[in-house]
RNA sequence: GACCCCAUCGUCUAGCCCGGUCAGGACGUCACCCUUUCAAGGUGAAAACACGGGUUCGAAUCCCGUUGGGGUCGCCA
C-alpha cells in the first residue's frame, strides 16, 4: 500500500507549535515509508479564513522544511463534490432533511443540560415527512448515523477505541446554507486525496468515530487513523501565548534555528532509545506511529534552548551569517557591509560556541561593528577600575610594538607583559576584554584583538584611557 | 455532567506488550575539573515508578478501584 499523508491546517491564524509538529509526524511517516505528504487547507468556513493565514501557515511550514510534496489542496474549491456525496446519501436515504431551527437547537441543547442529559441533537426530523416542514425554513442535510451498536476506531497510537453510538448523534454534512461541514468534507477530501493514514492532533478522537460512521455511509475505504497527544504548556494546562502557542515564525524571530525546532518537537511524545540529537535522516529511518506516547506532554523552553545551541555549534560559520544578519542589523540600525559580513564570518568559531539563539548571537557580535567610542555595559565598566586602566596603559604600548597583528603572537606578549608585572593574565586579558568588546563576556579575547585589527583595537584602548583622564 | 484517553525524576523520556538489573538517558539544578571571561567540554551529586487493593515466590511492568490531568460533546475546524 502507497502511504499518503496530509497536514490539513484551517487557516484561521498562524501555524502554530501544536500543528508544527503534526505536520513534522505526517512529513516523517511519509518519508519512512516512501510515500507522499500533503497539504491541505481547510477554509470551508470562508468568513474565518484569511490569505494571509493561509500564507502564514505556507511560510511557516516552509521554513521548518515541511512544505508538502503537491500543490496544496483547498477545500473551499470542492464545494461541488461535497455537496455531491451529501446528495447522493440524501438519496440513498443515509441522510436526510433536518428542519431544525439555531434557535430550536440551542433550546434543545440548554433543556439536555438542564436534564442532565448530554446535549445532543434528538433526531426529530430524522424520521419525519418533509412534508411536515414549516415554511420558510431551508434544510440541513444530517447522516443518518446508526443509533445502536458501536462504533470502533483502530488507532495506532491510541490503541482500540471504542464509542458507543448512542453517544453520537446526526451530524450536520450540508448547512442551510448548502455549504459542506468540516466533517463531510474532511472524509470526502481524504478519500478523493487518497489518504492512507490519518495522524492529527488527540483532539480528533471522537470526531474519527464519527468520521468513521460517514465512511462507512459513504462505502469508502477507511484510512487508518492516528491521533497523538497535544502540546500542553509548562504549567500542564493547554498552551497559552504566553508559553509556546506562537506561530512558528515567532520562534525564529526568537532565534532559533528550524533543525533545533524539529528536533524537540520530535523528542516530544516520540523517543528511539537514549537518542536526543537526531538528524533528519536518522528520524526519517527511526520514525515510527508505535513510538509515539499517549500522554499529553509539556513544552519546554530550556531543553528547546539547549538543542538550539548545539545547533548553532555545530552550524557552519556562512549560514549563521545569513541566519542572524537580520538581527545584527536591526541592533546596529544600518546594513552590514560586505566585507564586515566576512570579517564576523571569519570570527564565527568563537561566537557561535557560546551563543543559545541566533538572536544571542547577533548581539554578542555586535561591538565588532559598533563605531568608536563604543558602550561599556555595567559588568565591563566594573573591570575598568583605575588598576586596570593602569595596566592597559602600560600593555597598550606594548601591544603597539606587536611585530605581528595575530592571535597567538598577541597572547604571547601580553602573557610575557603579565609575567614581567608579576600579575596573573587575567589581571591583563579582562581588562583588556572590557575596553575592547565594551563587556565582560566575549570570544577568546586575542582572537578578538585580531579580528579586529591594530588600529581599531588600539583606538579603543584609547578611549579608555582618554575616560580616565577626562 | 456524559463519553473517551492518560499517569516513571521539576521537564522530555527508556523500561511495560514477553513480570526478576542499585529503575537508564537527556534538559534543568548543584559541586568539582579545565580555563584570560563567558560558553563548550569532562567528572560527580540530588531527583521518579500518583495512591489503594489484588494476582504472583517476585509487580514500574498484569487486573480492579481511587485520585489527578487531558480531550470531546456546534449548521467551528
Amino acid at each position: 500500500m502507497t502511504v499518503v499523508t496530509r497536514f490539513a491546517p484551517s487557516p484561521t491564524g498562524f501555524l502554530h507549535i501544536g500543528g508544527a509538529r503534526t505536520a513534522l509526524f505526517n512529513w516523517l511517516f511519509a518519508r519512512h515509508h516512501g510515500g507522499r505528504y500533503l497539504l491541505r487547507v481547510e477554509d470551508t468556513d470562508r468568513a474565518r479564513s484569511t490569505p494571509e493565514a493561509v500564507q502564514a501557515i505556507l511560510d511557516g511550514l516552509d521554513w521548518l522544511g515541511l512544505s508538502g510534496d503537491e500543490p496544496p489542496w483547498f477545500q473551499h474549491g470542492r464545494l461541488d463534490r461535497h455537496r455531491e456525496i451529501a446528495l447522493r446519501l440524501l438519496d440513498q436515504g443515509r441522510a436526510y432533511r433536518c428542519f431544525a431551527t439555531p434557535e430550536d437547537l440551542t433550546e434543545m441543547r440548554e433543556r439536555a443540560r438542564a436534564e442532565g442529559r448530554a446535549p445532543r441533537y434528538d433526531g426529530r426530523w430524522r424520521d419525519r415527512d418533509p412534508a411536515e416542514a414549516p415554511a420558510g425554513v431551508s434544510p440541513a442535510i444530517r447522516l443518518r448515523a446508526p443509533q445502536e451498536g458501536q462504533t470502533v476506531i483502530d488507532d495506532l497510537v491510541q490503541g482500540q477505541v471504542t464509542i458507543d453510538n448512542a453517544q453520537l448523534d446526526d451530524m450536520v454534512l450540508l448547512r442551510a446554507d448548502g455549504t459542506p461541514t468540516y466533517m463531510l468534507a474532511v472524509v470526502v477530501d481524504d478519500h478523493d486525496m487518497g489518504i492512507s493514514h490519518v495522524i492529527r492532533g488527540d483532539d480528533h478522537l471522537t470526531n474519527a468515530a464519527r468520521q468513521t460512521q460517514l465512511y462507512l455511509a459513504c462505502g469508502f475505504d477507511l484510512p487508518a487513523f492516528a491521533h497523538i497527544p497535544l502540546i500542553h504548556g509548562p504549567d500542564g494546562a493547554k498552551l497559552s501565548k504566553r508559553h509556546g502557542a506562537l506561530g512558528v515564525d515567532a520562534y525564529r524571530d526568537m532565534g532559533y534555528l528550524p533543525e533545533a525546532l524539529r528536533n524537540y518537537l520530535l523528542r516530544l511524545g516520540w523517543a528511539h532509545g537514549d537518542e536526543e540529537i537526531i538528524s533528519t535522516a536518522q528520524a526519517i529511518d527511526w520514525f515510527g506511529l508505535d513510538a509515539v506516547g499517549r500522554s499529553p506532554s509539556r513544552f519546554d523552553f530550556a531543553k528547546l534552548e539547549n538543542l538550539n545551541g548545539h545547533y548553532i555549534r555545530t552550524a557552519g560559520d556562512a549560514e549563521l551569517v545569513a541566519a542572524a544578519r537580520p538581527f545584527l542589523e536591526k541592533l546596529l540600525g544600518r546594513p552590514l557591509q560586505d566585507g564586515e559580513a566576512a570579517l564576523w564570518q571569519r570570527a564565527m568559531p568563537g561566537f557561535k560556541e557560546r551563543a543559545k539563539t541566533v538572536t544571542a548571537l547577533a548581539e554578542a557580535s555586535a561591538f565588532l561593528f559598533r563605531p568608536r567610542p563604543i558602550p561599556v555595559d555595567a559588568a565591563g565598566a566594573k573591570l575598568l577600575t583605575p588598576e586596570a586602566l593602569e595596566i592597559l596603559g602600560r600593555l597598550r604600548p606594548v601591544l603597539a610594538d606587536a611585530p605581528e597583528w595575530q592571535a597567538a603572537a598577541l597572547e604571547d606578549l601580553a602573557r610575557r607583559f603579565a609575567e614581567a608585572a608579576s600579575v596573573k593574565l587575567g589581571k591583563v586579558a579582562q581588562p583588556l576584554r572590557a575596553a575592547v568588546t565594551g563587556s565582560n563576556a566575549s570570544p577568546p579575547i586575542f582572537d578578538v584583538l585580531a579580528a579586529l585589527g591594530a588600529a581599531e583595537t588600539l583606538g579603543r584602548i584609547d578611549d579608555r584611557l582618554a575616560d580616565r583622564t577626562a
